[in-house]
DNA sequence: TTGGGGCTATACAAAACGGTATACATTGCT
DNA sequence: AGCAATGTATACCGTTTTGTATAGCCCCAA
C-alpha cells in the first residue's frame, strides 16, 4: 500500500479514537498527516470509505496480534483459552491503546441501516466466532454460551476502560473470566 | 418544569439515541418537537448543555426505575441483587429501549476533558456504586470487586444490544451474573 | 382595554462541513 | 528529452452547523 494512503489511514485511526469520528474533519486529517484533500480524495472516495477502511485496518490488527499471540503459545487448546483475557489486557493496557474501533463507531453511528453500523456489527460478531472457535477446540460443552459470555465481557471492559482510563476493568474482566470458564469447563 | 422545554427533553433524547448526537442539528430537534430555535435556546443555553441535561434525565430515570423495581420487591438483600440483571433485562428488552445514554455519548465524546464525557463517566461509576451498595448489604465480601465485574457484564450487555438488538447478551449476561453472585456470596 | 410573557416566524451571521476544479511542481521511466 | 504519474497549493462550491436578531401573534390578567 501506498506510503500516504498508510498515513492517512493511520492519522485517521488515531483522531477518531481521541476526537470522533463526526468531530473530525477530513481538513483536520490532511493537516495532521501533511498532506492535502486532493490526496485524500484519490485514495478514499468518501469520507464514509475512509472510516470504513479505517474500521477494517484497526479490527485486521488487533485480529492478527491477537492470533500471533495464540499460536505463539504452543500449549493445550485450554491453555490457549485460558490466556485470552491475558492478551486482551496486555492488548489493552498497552499505552497506544486509545479504543476499540467498532465499539465506538456503533455508538456514534446507532442506525442499523448504516454501513458504518453493519460493519461494526459484522467485526463484534467476527470476534464472537473467534472465541467461539477456541471454546470447541477446548472441547467446551456449551462453547457458543461461553463465547458470547467472554464477549460480554471484553466489550464491558473496554467500554469501562474508555470511559475511564486505569479503571482497573480488564483485571476485574479478566477474573470474571476465568472463573466463567472454569465453570463451563467442568460441565463438559 | 414546563412543558415544552419536557418536549425538546424527551425529542432530543429519541433522537441523540437514534441518530447519535453530533448527527442531530438543533433544526432537526426543533422541527420534530413542533417549535423554533428560540425557544429551545431559552431553555438551553447550548446544544451542549442540552446534551447534558438529556444526559441525567436519562440517567434519573433508570435509577428511579430500577429503585422502584427493587424497593418493591420486600425480599432479602440476597435476594435483591440476584434480582438486579432480571430487572436489567426487562429495561433492555422493553421496546422503546434505544441505549443507555452514557455509553453512547461517552464514546461520540472520547477526550476526557469534555464535560460530556465527564458526566458519562461519572454516572457510570454511580452506577457502579449503586451495585456496590447492593452486595455490601448481602453481606458479600469483596462487595466492590463484584460490583466491578456486574458492571462491566451491564455495559457489555448494553453494548452488545446497541450492536445488535435482540442478539440474546442480556440473557447470557444474566446467567453470568448469576454465577458470579453465587461465587461471590460463597467466598462471604 | 391595555399590557406583558410565552411562543412563532423568519431572516441572518459566521464558521465548519464534505467535496471539486485548476494549475503547478516533482519524480521516475523510457 | 519527453511523458505520465504522483502530489501540492489554493481557491472555490453548496450545504449544514450553532447561535442570534427582529418583528409579530396569542392569550390571560389587571
Amino acid at each position: 500500500m501506498n506510503v500516504l494512503k498508510q498515513k492517512i489511514l493511520q492519522v485517521s485511526t488515531d483522531l477518531f479514537q481521541t476526537r470522533g469520528i463526526n468531530s473530525t474533519g477530513v481538513d483536520t486529517i490532511v493537516a495532521v498527516a501533511g498532506t492535502t484533500k486532493m490526496t485524500l480524495y484519490k485514495y478514499f472516495e468518501t469520507k464514509e470509505e475512509l472510516v470504513l477502511a479505517v474500521l477494517q485496518q484497526s479490527h485486521q490488527d488487533f485480529q492478527s496480534w491477537m492470533n500471533d499471540k495464540l499460536g505463539s503459545l504452543n500449549g493445550s487448546p485450554n491453555e490457549r483459552i485460558q490466556k485470552l483475557f491475558d492478551f486482551i489486557e496486555e492488548w489493552v493496557t498497552s499505552p497506544s491503546f486509545t479504543g476499540i474501533a467498532f465499539i465506538k463507531a456503533s455508538a456514534e453511528f446507532p442506525n442499523e441501516e448504516n454501513r458504518i453500523h453493519q460493519l461494526s456489527s459484522q467485526q463484534s460478531r467476527e470476534f464472537r466466532q473467534f472465541i467461539t472457535k477456541l471454546a470447541q477446540e477446548a472441547n467446551i460443552k456449551d462453547a457458543e454460551g461461553l463465547a458470547l459470555q467472554l464477549s460480554i465481557l471484553f466489550e464491558g471492559a473496554v467500554q469501562a476502560e474508555q470511559i475511564k482510563r486505569g479503571s482497573g476493568a480488564i483485571k476485574s474482566a479478566k477474573k470474571a473470566a476465568k472463573t466463567l470458564i472454569d465453570i463451563a469447563t467442568k460441565q463438559s
